[in-house]
DNA sequence: TTCCTTGCAAACGATTTGCATTGGA
DNA sequence: TCCAATGCAAATCGTTTGCAAGGAA
C-alpha cells in the first residue's frame, strides 16, 4: 500500500518516533520498547536494511521471530515499506511519509542501497511523464519508484 | 508475434531465439529442448514471470529443479534478469538487450506485473533527470528501472 | 568416451506459525 | 483481570544441491 505524501522538510528523529506512536495507537497497537528499538536502529541504519542487519543492530536484544514479528506488524500499518535485494532477501525502510519521497542508488558492484531525493522540479517532471504513460495504458497510478543502478563513489574504477 | 523495441527496431520471436543461441554456444551451453521451451513461454508470457506461472506454461514437461537450473543459467549467461516480486517470489524476464528497455507497471491489487514502454522523448527526460540527480552524488550511472504502482484496469473500482 | 544435462529426492535458508508464558493497561 | 506481546521450537515454502541416469558431441 502506498502513502501519499508531500514534506518540503526533514522530519526529526524524534518527530518520526511521535508519528510512528501515533499510527500504531490509532490501531490500539502497543510502541513497546522491541518495537522502538527496532524503529531508532531503522534511523541509525539509513535505506532498507535487512533483518539481519537490523538483528545485529539490535544485539541480540529481540528475537529472530520477535523481529519478524514486529517488522510484519510495522509494513502493515504503513510505517514500513517492504522490498527485496539480488538475493530475495528482504529489506525494509521508512515509509515515505515519514523519510519523504526518495529513490535509490543501487551499487552494482558492492550491492549498497542508497536513498536519494530529486529536485522538486526533476520529481515532477518524472511524475508527469511516469503518469502520461501509464494513464494511456489504462492504469491508475498510485506512485512511482526508480532504482538507479551504477558505481557508487566507492566503487569507481 | 512483434516485440517493440527502443531505438525504433523490432526482433521478432525468431531473431530473440536465435540470438539466444548465439550467447549460448558462445558460452558453450547447449540450446536444449527444455531450454528452449522456456524461452518460448517467456515470450509467450510478457513480463516478468514466476517459476510457477512458468511450471504452468511448459504443463510439467521440465521438472522444478531442472526448471530452476535453467533460470539459473539464463540468468547467469545475461538472458534473462532476476528480480523479486512483493511475496519475494523470484520473476524472470527477457534482457533488454532482447526486449528492449522499458519500465513496470505493478498492480497493488492483484499483484500482476505488466511491461511499459516510454516514448522516446519520455525516456529521454527521465535519463537527463536521473543522471543530474545521481552525477551529482557522485554515482556513476549505468541504468535505471522505474517501478510504477497503482491499479492495473482490470482492478478499478 | 567424455562431458553436459536431467530427474528425483534430500537439504537449505529465510520466513511464518503454534502454543505456552509474560507483561502492560 | 484481560488481551496484546513475547520467546522458543517446530513447521512452511521457495529455492538449491547431491548423486545417479540419460544424451549429445
Amino acid at each position: 500500500m502506498i502513502i501519499p505524501m508531500t514534506f518540503d522538510q526533514k522530519i526529526s528523529r524524534a518527530d518520526v518516533d511521535r508519528r510512528v506512536e501515533q499510527r500504531l495507537s490509532e490501531r490500539q497497537v502497543r510502541y513497546t520498547a522491541g518495537r522502538r528499538w527496532v524503529v531508532r536502529s531503522m534511523l541509525d541504519l539509513g535505506g532498507p536494511v535487512t533483518i539481519a542487519q537490523l538483528l545485529e543492530a539490535v544485539g541480540d536484544a529481540v528475537p529472530l521471530s520477535s523481529l519478524y514479528r514486529t517488522m510484519a506488524l510495522l509494513d502493515d500499518a504503513g510505517i514500513t515499506h517492504k522490498t527485496h535485494d539480488a538475493g530475495g532477501v528482504a529489506r525494509y525502510e521508512l515509509a515515505e511519509w515519514l523519510l519523504g519521497h526518495h529513490h535509490h542508488l543501487v551499487c552494482v558492484e558492492c550491492g549498497e542501497v542508497s536513498d536519494i531525493e530529486l529536485a522538486p522540479g526533476q520529481e515532477q517532471g518524472v511524475d508527469q511523464i511516469v503518469d502520461d504513460a501509464a494513464t494511456a495504458e489504462g492504469f491508475a497510478v498510485l506512485g512511482h519508484r526508480i532504482d538507479i543502478e551504477g558505481r557508487c563513489r566507492k566503487c569507481q574504477p
